[in-house]
DNA sequence: GCAATTACCCAGTAATTTGCTCGGGAAAGA
DNA sequence: TCTTTCCCGAGCAAATTACTGGGTAATTGC
């Protein structure tokens, strides 16, 4: 599946953004060489991101962007709302043509389910992945350095 | 967000069939009836759904889809890969030019996210959904009987 | 055997979305 | 004033979506 590539773009610079955006702001130009993702393209997106407050444009030189807020009030479902809009609309909703029950529960059962994707993206901020990010590396380092220390063992021995 | 439409319609018709065909095979005819679908791009969709076992067609007068499986077999992410073939590749695997780790961590930490997502669809099953269906449609009964207590003990008093 | 009914298959195609180029501003700092 | 950045909008190629229309193959009931 693709969840809308769209959104992943816009996910994905929102990351690289809470990733650099520490210490002052990031221009547009980093982040499309980063990613690689075309610099017009990344003005689009942030255009939507900037009109939901998701992020804040600093102009002139040594300008850029910052996170709108702070990395752990901004969600998934925030950013892929924001370039995205999430409609969600059932086929026969507000029509006469719904009367049998069969078909608006087929209908219901959809709605509860994008329900329930879009909670559960409501709960991941970006700061829960830099976070989970960062374990993640740390651990790996530890597991590298354990082998390390297994490799000389063995060569040692 | 979307999660691509080609999924939803996929999600819808399979609920449908899930729904309809407990006794006896469902049309394509029927599906494309209820749910607002054009037959041809069901067939299609079908035959993608067909050649992952996710459903069974049954030829001739009387004929029509079964499900191919047990419902409680069948999760969300089974139908939407069927339909949608969620390749997740990030810009930069196996390229060379991704030493810098940085690009690496964004690039990881979508893959993390993406990853999730696709566990959270794999745990939901077309029988959950069915079921979880017929529990929302039962406490809403409930509730019009007892409004309607409600109503007439107002009515009387 | 024949006609009806269904799944199955494939080529084409309009509409939409995606991702991008280009061309210009407007604000802010050197 | 010049450069750097954000900002804005028109246009456009490629891909995807959703559909139309042409079949063929199996199965059922007559």
């Amino acid at each position: 599946m693709r969840l809308s590539t769209k959104g992943r773009y816009a996910v994905t610079a929102m990351l690289d953004l809470a990733l650099n955006g520490t210490q002052g702001p990031v221009t547009l130009a980093d982040i499309s060489e980063n990613q690689g993702i075309s610099l017009s393209y990344l003005e689009q997106l942030f255009a939507a991101l900037r009109s939901k407050g998701l992020v804040r444009g600093v102009r002139g030189p040594g300008g850029g962007y910052y996170l709108g807020r702070d990395s752990d009030e901004i969600s998934i479902a925030d950013i892929i709302c924001a370039v995205d809009e999430w409609v969600e609309f059932t086929r026969c909703k507000g029509r006469q043509n719904c009367q049998d029950g069969q078909r608006c529960l087929t209908h219901n059962l959809w709605d509860d389910l994008s329900q329930q994707i879009f909670i559960f993206l409501t709960d991941i901020t970006l700061h829960d992945l830099v976070q989970r990010g960062e374990a993640r590396e740390a651990e790996r380092r530890e597991k590298k350095a354990s082998s390390q220390v297994v490799g000389l063992k063995t060569q040692a021995a």
